[in-house]
DNA sequence: GGCATCATGTAAAAAGTTACATGATTTA
DNA sequence: TAAATCATGTAACTTTTTACATGATGCC
């Protein structure tokens, strides 16, 4: 279903594109909260096609194929975004390796906790990037400015915590073990 | 391979178990990270028993068959933790959904925002209600006293990061809206 | 002509979800 | 003896990942 919403919600902003732009849009932007590669678009673009929810319009040069969202497409992810409520379950690595970490020793967890910190400290890097590149080119005022910037937002905000909280656990393993 | 590992830990510290065992214990520990069923969990442990990773011990009461970790799946968790850097790339609906949520007239996506709040404020209870049950268990001193524990940190820190980030996305949708 | 990149797909495998199926034991 | 819960599994399906495959166009 996501990948389905999220497709809709590209194609809604970017006006008709083909499966090609949809795949580049999707690495540049949706990206940090949904991941999905060309060889999991293409097909879904057919179904969703067969289902109502786009249409294709003229085949352009090279055999692309433009899709743009129908009124059911609207329709549907107008449904998702106001009905559903989203699970709040999180399946990440980094949280179950900081789960984990107490099976090491002290100082191995040290040296695990500030590899996450590192990681986090590069994505928040690649996140602010994004973040800039977005406010040069988009009005926060118009139509659809806001875009994409509240998630954004978020995953700042959260890598942020990441950070702060491993710093906190750093010291707290030092601390049990007065390496300190 | 996350599944795997999830297992591992699990059964170092619980000590010999069965899969009955190992399914409760995942719904009321590691679940806030990494979900399975016990439909995922029973076949894995076949699995890993052939790779050598565990061992079945004598079969239980009623067919129970209780599996241990082998030095094998020690070596394989160890090196996990050690050498495994973990992807940062969340998949999350909730994000997905704060993404989107600009396609929205300003007072639905206000609505939507709430929904999020009031989410993240029930998920905050339950990781506090599991926190305060660890504390009346465990002890933080002993071997893997602190197992579990740098997770629901984690988990707690950025499930109230989720409720200041929608607190301030609806004031910032209210602020552009003239709405306030 | 050769290389990059545009453009679209399929195939196979792994991971995850939901539903079905079955039998043993405890407890009320 | 009926219901709850213990205990293990399989089957069907969906989703995701990784790899394979192919042809067109533009640029040097």
């Amino acid at each position: 279903m996501s990948l389905r919403i999220a497709l809709l919600g590209l194609l809604t902003v970017s006006g008709p594109s083909s499966g090609y732009d949809l795949a580049k849009k999707f690495e540049k932007s949706v990206a940090h909260v949904w991941q999905a590669g060309h060889s999991q678009i293409y097909p879904e673009l057919a179904k969703m096609t067969a289902d109502g929810l786009l249409a294709v319009g003229a085949e352009g040069a090279r055999g692309r194929k433009i899709y743009s969202v129908t009124p059911d497409g609207q329709a549907e992810l107008r449904r998702w975004l106001l009905d559903h409520s989203p699970s709040t379950t999180t399946r990440s690595e980094t949280a179950l390796q900081s789960f984990l970490v107490p099976l090491l020793e002290p100082d191995e967890a040290v040296t695990v906790l500030r590899r996450m910190k590192t990681s986090a400290q590069a994505h928040l890097a690649e996140l602010e990037e994004l973040r800039a590149a977005r406010n040069a080119i988009a009005d926060p005022a118009g139509r659809w400015g806001m875009f994409g910037a509240y998630a954004l937002d978020l995953g700042i905000r959260q890598t942020r915590g990441v950070m702060e909280w491993a710093d906190d656990s750093i010291a707290d393993v030092e601390r049990r073990s007065g390496t300190a």
